[in-house]
DNA sequence: TACTTGTCCTGTCATGCCGTCAGCTTACCG
DNA sequence: CGGTAAGCTGACGGCATGACAGGACAAGTA
């Protein structure tokens, strides 16, 4: 599918190139932690990786361009967490720990990759297809399992039929995508960590299955 | 206690002044909706507006700058969003108004402001303080609202007593935020408008009172 | 070893934006 | 009408961008 990697004027890199195209992509991820998105600049990501500016464009078009590579890294990563979801049954205690599982496993990926997913986040809302195809594609797994899953529940009467399950699934993976980007935030407001995981936990089995979890 | 309007070398700014800075001001909302945050430059802004960069530099330090002078001006506005939530009954088929209302106000104040809404929800994930502030201030009145249905609903017995109302509160709004930053791209997954608000309406409903709202 | 080939990197350059200053114009006031 | 402060801009050094040609390097060949 992805084939080789090429460079930006066509040609195929070699394993050296590819060491320093990854280098160059290793430092961008980096400075996207540590500086605002608007501030990152090509000559500071080259300097940082021991190479030149113009290195740097013959692998990408621009940051941008790097960018959307790094978050194509993630993603693929980003297909582990179909494994919260799938085949996993709602009913009774094992929903509870499923709600748990999908909470934990999505908050941690956040926190681990929290830099790119916030540039992921700012590009899709843009209205950048490319950035929104990458977010599709971390989150359409879990969607899908969930949609799946609101489904089932309201064949068994326990959600109203008229609501789309779709719509319930995507509010609530926004949901934990919202927090989780903004789980710093949430200190401040004097909410600690160890309180958002079972109110997270809680309002997504509510949500999925119309029903408090046991105790 | 915002006293007077001035410079950025400390002069007070007059009516002509005031007005350019406006003018400033409106161009840069309207670049922010049309053009990516990050290719947004000083010069493109200042053209815009008939005037130079010179002129901009005067009145704002940077571009960041005046996007939190636009967010300020915003978050004046969105203070209006506590009547939605202020003073409401959650009980019965009032509750189920209260949520519809909450869920429409939210969704359409940010339609309205969405690419200053953007930016600050990048700036805050960012971790810079001053747009975690405007972003506070936007969501806090009706976020404490929301804590106090939650408390009056565990007081009843409806909630679980360990659960912390303001993480609760804090993940629906941060939901509400999320789902409207990315109503667009709800649409693309095959989720129309009109299937948002009932879903979140639900779910809004669901976690502050712990039912199901009535038909 | 010398030569060849293709990959890889960088020095350099034109262009354009940034951010600042001195200095000019405009408005207000006594 | 002259003084003062506000308001604006041209111009400038500095830096990032993005393109190119050419040098450095590794690997294969004779």
């Amino acid at each position: 599918m992805t084939g080789q990697v090429r460079t930006v004027d066509g040609r195929v890199a070699g394993r050296r190139g590819q060491a320093t195209r990854q280098k160059l992509l290793d430092c961008l991820g980096e400075m996207l932690s540590t500086s605002p998105y608007r501030d990152v600049k090509v000559i500071d990501v080259a300097r940082k990786a021991g190479t030149s500016p113009a290195t740097f464009y013959q692998y990408f078009p621009d940051v941008e361009g790097a960018v959307l590579e790094l978050a194509e890294e993630m993603a693929k990563e980003g297909a582990s967490l179909t494994d919260l979801v799938a085949d996993r049954s709602w009913a009774g205690k094992s929903g509870a720990t499923a709600a748990e599982d999908l909470v934990e496993g999505f908050l941690s990926f956040w926190r681990k990759h929290d830099a790119i997913l916030r540039v992921v986040d700012l590009g899709a809302a843009e209205g950048d297809k490319r950035f929104y195809k990458i977010r599709m594609k971390i989150l359409n797994s879990v969607t899908n399992s969930l949609t799946d899953a609101v489904k089932e529940q309201q064949a068994k009467g326990r959600i109203d039929k008229d609501l789309n399950p779709g719509a319930i699934a995507g509010s609530l993976v926004a949901m934990l995508a919202a927090v989780a980007a903004h789980q710093k935030g949430f200190q401040s407001w004097g909410v600690k960590q160890a309180d958002l995981r079972p109110s997270l936990t809680w309002l997504v089995h509510l949500g999925i299955t119309g029903r408090k979890p046991p105790k």
